[in-house]
DNA sequence: TGATTATATAATTGAATCATTATATATTAA
DNA sequence: TTAATATATAATGATTCAATTATATAATCA
């Protein structure tokens, strides 16, 4: 497949609110999954699809601990997606308030 | 409108295949609509609607010359937006070879 | 073991999006 | 002023995509 195409794919990824989001989230840190439901406003199977996709396209990775899932930003080798998540807004303080609620 | 929305949907914008070549050939310079048909595989309207998209989402203008229309980037105050045309592939030569077959 | 919690997957629906076809507008040329 | 060219817009059909609802899997705890 050529490389716009490859690119296009990947912006697509980016092309919407809840994954740029989750994203946004996952640069400050690995997040288990109910750490994101908890902050998005949206249910569980939603977020698990949008993670599914994320993962397809290699921009996340998993790590099981116990019953927990964590994500992680999976962004190594890919320049432009670094840069793209350095004008993302902190989200900091947020995910501050709400990491650990549901987890460990 | 929050940031995060306003990013993801820019970044719908280069999600598309067809789109982020328009992007790539408008890098080089200029264009008026029937070079971008020519090189683009699909058909005028098709373009036009695209071009309309860009357009609203502030990423292209145009200025008529004129029967002719020139797109052009509007980028400046759009940072990460560069640095992503930055690592599309260059269209210099096919650009070269088509351009001012069907204008001027 | 059975119940509970965390997460994933499947099925469905509705909305958004892309490409095509047809038509309209605007400019230039005869 | 009529014809031709360049471009835009509108209408349609098909596909894709996101969100929901329902169900399945996997790990822990009692």
């Amino acid at each position: 497949m050529d490389q716009i195409q490859e690119m296009s794919d990947q912006f697509k990824m980016l092309g919407d609110k809840t994954r740029l989001t989750i994203l946004a989230m996952l640069k400050e840190g690995a997040l288990c999954v109910c750490d994101l439901v908890g902050f998005l406003e949206t249910s569980q199977p939603n977020v698990s699809q949008h993670l599914r996709k994320l993962k397809d396209a290699g921009l996340v990775h998993e790590t099981r601990k116990g019953q927990w899932i964590y994500y992680s930003l999976q962004i190594e080798d890919k320049p432009y997606i670094g840069t793209i998540l350095d004008h993302l807004p902190s989200l900091r303080e947020n995910i501050d308030s709400i990491k650990n609620n549901c987890c460990e």
